[in-house]
DNA sequence: CTCTCGGCATGACAAATGTCAGACGCGGAA
DNA sequence: TTCCGCGTCTGACATTTGTCATGCCGAGAG
């Protein structure tokens, strides 16, 4: 917020970027923190180990990108995401995700997060994606964006992915049936429906390759 | 600190630590590397991205310390660990991990590995834990060695587990009687025994439990 | 040696699950 | 409007799963 020139363009950065940092293993972020430290257009202003500390930290430093983590307690990095964009639009998000499963890049994508990217990935090559979801691109990783559309969209009815997803600790179906305020000979209907659909065995199966494919 | 002594000793450090890094992670790895190399006595000779290739480094570069996360592809930590033991018994074993699972560690300290610690530690520590183990010392993380012993011991017989290994996958109990070379009703009553021990429902949720605590 | 105990193995029976045919309401196409 | 397809919901029936009583065998105690 200084001068004229804050366009989005991406032609010339006006001063350092301020970044948001949040992962649980420390050893893993302040490893990075260190790393990202040395190029000297990026800058480290927070760091959070949580979902929730990591929106506290937002609020309190204002960054321009944040680099949350998918797996954290508290509220993974999607929820964390869908908070920042209507609390601080103008910080761009960017998650790095360990075993990216498909469904959560296309969750991601509807917060509003601009960059999608696997650990695997070069410190050099992540400094070049912050600055480039900094200028306002958006850069989801090839191989992971591969994955989501060969994977398509999830073919459960609202219903069956709400049984599905009571049915994921093994609990028995009236149970389920309880928790979902629905007949025991129904629960069963949507389960049956769901399997078939998803080509399982058996419902535990199902909810295994429901899980794999980020469809729960 | 420089003169004869070169014993095996863990008094003096003669030189720097030799180490390898394991992890599929790039972007941890490499910055873990750099971390690492900001510490003086400590040197990372080589660098890998899975369990094959980190037993191949470790035998071309002959390191002190051998620092492996606990999942790779290919072969996980333990294994590697296991190999290495044979190979290169001069070489110290330590195990990162990011979700510590009880069993693990049993593992692990079963195949000689001298220090198994989580990734929610500071590089500080984890210099000072490297050179303890150099030192031949043991390290366990308190945290870890508290659950493991909580969760204690397997109470499943051989078979128990076998089969409940069989049914991880949701496989209905003929195909497992037939992968087992059982009768179904045997496979059933084992089944039953391993859920009742567990405390679980049934046996996807016995299943998920004995895979919590690392005993399948 | 004999007894007892624990793991291994089996089949019969009861309970839970999977499958099926069908009823109702709603929104788009003919 | 009328019809058709789709999602929702239900109970009846066949199959699978969980539980129980029981027999066999080897190891260790008496």
């Amino acid at each position: 917020m200084t001068t004229s020139a804050e366009t989005s363009a991406a032609t010339a950065p006006v001063g350092p970027v301020r970044l948001l940092l949040a992962d649980d293993e420390h050893l893993i972020r302040g490893a990075l923190a260190a790393l990202l430290a040395l190029e000297d257009d990026l800058l480290v202003v927070a760091e959070a180990a949580s979902g929730p500390e990591a929106l506290a930290m937002a609020r309190a430093h204002v960054p321009d990108v944040a680099v949350l983590d998918l797996q954290m307690p508290g509220a993974d990095g999607v929820k964390v995401a869908t908070s920042l964009r209507a609390e601080l639009p103008g910080c761009q998000v960017l998650i790095v995700t360990g075993h990216g499963r498909p469904g959560h890049l296309k969750r991601a994508l509807e917060a509003g997060v601009r960059g999608f990217v696997p650990k695997t990935l070069s410190a050099q090559r992540l400094a070049e994606i912050i600055r480039a979801v900094h200028a306002g691109n958006r850069y989801v990783d090839p191989e992971l964006a591969a994955d989501a559309i060969s994977s398509g969209d999830s073919p459960l009815t609202a219903r069956e992915a709400e049984v599905l997803e009571l049915a994921v600790d093994g609990a028995p179906v009236a149970e389920i049936a309880e928790r979902a305020a629905l007949s025991p000979g129904t629960v069963r209907n949507y389960l049956s429906s769901a399997v078939t659909k998803l080509g399982a065995e058996n419902r535990h199966a199902a909810v295994r390759l429901a899980r794999e494919r980020g469809w729960v």
